[in-house]
DNA sequence: ACCTGATATGTAATCGGTTGCAAGATGATT
DNA sequence: AATCATCTTGCAACCGATTACATATCAGGT
């Protein structure tokens, strides 16, 4: 009952047709007759045949297959990005598969730049080294960047949405505005920094060291803002927080109710995302908007570009929107 | 400047040797001696020599990789079970794809089921076809399993977990207990379902028809379940709800809270999964929490040991544990 | 009757590694 | 000194498809 895997010799010869017809027949069925195609057909059913990839990949020198390599699978955020590039690459013939930056060994993410693994690659991951990428596997940039690698990206305007988020409390009246980072040397963390530093620059106020938070874009370390923001005293310590991620203003403002102060009412909340779960909690957070979907989808439409050789948009700045919910209020409402 | 890319026969001719040896030299090192070594790494060096996979799968008959197939990535639910995964595949030398069943087509995704793209799968999404996925590539199935599919499973006990749930909230004193299902014929769906109504017929309690709630596990489902709620008499409706995603059960708390009715004080919620998340919303969420971590390694050791011919065991249930936070408390109780 | 072009199929080289088998070299054993 | 085990290396077959090139057939045109 255990049979050999068939080949495509075994059809042929089932199908009394040379294994070039047979190939024909299955890639390109328009290329043999009509009967032809049948009896391979009938061939191909009763045998059972299945196509060995590693065979046609070899001699076809293409693996119909991207990879996407994005930093930290865990976060919500990266998942809807995924879901635009699979929206384009699915109807162009190509699979989608996603490699984890975080728990991948160095070494095997370079493998995933090899030709002979991949026909493309979606850099989510800016941590990742330009040396080693360079000169691989045609590739994109989405969201994060590799300084120096000289690759197409798709990104959103990091510093317009700093402006929006400090006009936004500005506008409410906010003066002690603080920021919390991501972590330490993540482009994102760089440019929303300076983004807010000269947004608050503009409307003449400074970004004093004890009003910028150092986080990772976790939970957790939001949480730990917390603890640091209330230890500072009520007088002196930011109104207003504009965080880099949701996932930060979210274990901050569960830590700071969870002490009994009530946002926005003691501290206006900022996020950045707006993951979908952050317009459902209380209170309903303000944040900024990145369109994920299209990020996804551009991100994978310039990536078949550059493979079929067309020429590409080295850098493409997508518009990001303020949404405003319920955790920022005028300044000193008590309410 | 544009070199053809070397193959193992120029490093061969570089370092004076044959391609078997460098071949050797690659892949089992100490199959050679430290000269013939270091002259055939320097030729790889020189020639920039990389190795091209889809040769040597073919030769090999394996890929080297495993594929997780996953319903649907944007469910953060499913990142520290790929995880888990992730951190035993590694160290064997296996390295994880994901594909999202979702946005993948139904025929793609049986192309991952072929031992010439993967050498295991594993399935986290019971809704795929048992006869496709029957006869292919060594597999385990997660969380999720398809009827009829004979294969090592990796799951929750579901029943215990809603007897927990149930449990947690009789003790309280709620006797008016509904349950919000996910989607119609999921398999977690039927057995959360059947556990619930058997842990309050225990109780002597019976799990009327306007007590349950059907959703399909997304944040939206859960907020259409909180106006369903509202719209039933107060004087009849539950007084504690119990959720089959967190997901729904924070769709249902922000809908509710939005809608001036403070949890738990109204109504008790207790969720399922016990996604990073919800230990941070207000009220922090009571729910059922998954070893998701443990379970993403369990697949992945099964799974591994089945790949090598190994006897595994068919079926691990897995232990659940209630954790308590503030989205419960004693019936009636306000405040 | 002869030529031309389109269509259908077969032959055989090729993609780029891996590995069974055998042979030569080296050192240990008796 | 002969024998044997061990280590290192090369030869060449092989993995299973694809495709350039050649050949055969047939319809239509002149």
């Amino acid at each position: 009952m255990k049979h050999e895997r068939p080949k495509i010799s075994d059809v042929a010869r089932i199908a009394g047709v040379s294994t070039a017809t047979v190939s024909r027949a299955i890639s390109s069925p328009d290329r043999v007759s009509v009967e032809t195609r049948a009896a391979v057909q009938a061939a191909i059913d009763s045998t059972g045949y299945r196509l060995n990839h590693a065979a046609r990949n070899l001699r076809r020198r293409r693996t119909g297959g991207i990879v996407a390599l994005v930093p930290n699978l865990a976060n919500p955020f990266f998942s809807q990005i995924l879901s635009g590039i699979a929206s384009v690459l699915g109807p162009a013939g190509y699979n989608l598969l996603v490699a984890d930056t975080e728990t991948a060994g160095a070494d095997s993410l370079l493998d995933y730049a090899e030709p002979s693994r991949a026909d493309g690659l979606i850099v989510l991951d800016g941590r990742l080294s330009a040396d080693a990428l360079r000169g691989r596997v045609p590739l994109v940039e989405a969201c994060e960047w590799v300084p120096g690698l000289a690759a197409p990206r798709i990104r959103i305007d990091n510093l317009a949405a700093a402006e929006l988020a400090i006009g936004h409390l500005h506008d409410l009246g906010h003066r002690r505005i603080g920021h919390v980072t991501g972590p330490r040397g993540n482009v994102l963390t760089e440019s929303r920094l300076t983004g807010t530093r000269e947004a608050l620059a503009a409307r003449h106020l400074a970004l004093t060291d004890d009003a910028i938070y150092s986080g990772d874009f976790s939970i957790e370390s939001g949480q730990a803002v917390a603890d640091t923001w209330l230890g500072q005293p009520a007088t002196s310590r930011p109104t207003a927080l504009f965080f880099a991620s949701d996932a930060m203003a979210c274990g901050f403002i569960g830590e700071v109710q969870h002490r009994g102060l009530p946002v926005p009412r003691d501290v206006s909340v900022v996020g950045f995302d707006d993951i979908e779960l952050v317009a459902h909690i209380s209170p309903p957070l303000t944040t900024i908007r990145q369109p994920r979907t299209d990020i996804g989808r551009r991100a994978a439409e310039r990536l078949l570009a550059k493979i079929v050789g067309d020429p590409v948009d080295e850098d493409t700045i997508l518009p990001v929107e303020l949404v405003v919910r319920a955790s920022t209020c005028p300044v000193g409402r008590t309410g």
